[in-house]
DNA sequence: GTTGAAATTAGTACGAA
DNA sequence: TTCGTACTAATTTCAAC
């Protein structure tokens, strides 16, 4: 359960098309925005919130959920006090024509809350959540290390999740702080930090990672 | 909104304690693992499904709600469907002394999904969902790269979410492959793992990454 | 902790704008 | 499409066991 192929239209011919089915306007966006915060609101309240009649409510939300949109609904807990208050990233090298292997691998992992194929230095990161840190160890040494797909593997622990959003929605933008003027490159008038970095973007600061060796063949295989 | 602070009770001086409040059983767990798949059954389904009775699963989740278990309720998207089809982890080398300035530039963005201190070569790692790519380089740059806190970021981008779950629970485990045989720290009666794992784990595989200079003293600081 | 009945609310199905 | 209303079915609450 739980699996997923958001990006990358897995291997196929056809291009990996946007916007299939629904329309997405401004009304739908703000039922998702209400589902965010509250996923069990009743559709009643749902409309009143949003500003829309009772059966147009109905209608959409139906119409989110059968075209999958909104996948499903479900709880926020508090790890800690469910029994599991220690988070690791494990960053996982996984060996050539063996991510079928692997990806069937996870799914035998419960205790694996997310993993995403990266690019970069590694090919996968892992988030796994356990009692204590030992429990993090005897996982990777014992389990992860013992699948074969797994080259290599790095661990760092997670000491404080700052923050969290269940999901993030196009018409946040521009509520945070200075919204981004143009699509691309303009140049930010001010800006007094004598940083260094005189207006212009401090491109020294960033390094963007690229994929390992190998990595664009092995997508296919999975 | 949407702040945590799970590990590490926050710089002050009591221990973070585990399991305040709720002692939660096995029942406890299984609403949680019926609430992780439909966050939005009906307490009587819930209480069907579970095998209890209707007011006792009342009594049950509203506890859990009460004493903070269930953070909140919400809904699981599909990002490419609503226009944020592009995934980027954003790890960030913050300047000492600068975490709280971090932390408060972080609130002020809505397109960071996720947010959290690690140990390693990095001290923080975001996740950011955007429209394209280009949306992410200028996101780093012309956003990130300009608070002063932050010395550094590197950028991978994600290639595909193969398996995302809501929340891990204590009984999870035991559903997957092999089971690790005793909880904690209890001495195993055979294998003599004198530091090098008895049993052939592959240790040379392993690779843990400890945190990365003064930043234990930084987390007094946030 | 459980069962059963009353009160409230949710979900559905229409016609009208 | 969207809205408003009436109808039906379900859920929540509250009581006693």
């Amino acid at each position: 359960m739980t699996e997923m192929s958001s990006n990358s239209g897995s291997g196929g011919g056809a291009t990996g098309r946007i916007g299939i089915g629904l329309e997405l306007d401004a009304t739908h966006l703000k039922i998702l925005e209400v589902l965010r915060d509250n996923g069990r609101v009743s559709v009643s309240a749902l409309a009143e919130r949003v500003g829309i009649s009772r059966a147009n409510a109905y209608t959409r939300f139906e119409a989110l959920r059968a075209d999958g949109v909104i996948k499903r609904f479900t709880a926020e807990i508090d790890h800690q006090r469910a029994g599991l208050g220690i988070v690791a990233l494990i960053f996982v090298t996984v060996r050539q024509q063996m991510w079928r292997q692997f990806r069937a691998q996870l799914a035998q992992m419960p205790e694996v809350e997310y993993c995403a194929i990266t690019t970069g230095q590694h090919d996968a990161m892992i988030q796994v959540r356990m009692a204590d840190v030992a429990e993090v160890h005897a996982m990777v040494t014992e389990r992860l290390a013992n699948i074969p797909a797994v080259k290599a593997t790095e661990t760092v622990f997670i000491l404080d999740e700052v923050l969290r959003r269940p999901y993030v929605l196009p018409s946040d933008r521009g509520r945070g702080a200075q919204r981004r003027p143009a699509p691309s490159a303009s140049p930010e008038p001010e800006q007094g930090q004598g940083q260094g970095q005189g207006q212009g973007l401090p491109l020294g600061k960033m390094r963007f990672v690229g994929a390992a060796e190998g990595r664009a063949a092995l997508r296919d295989e999975s």
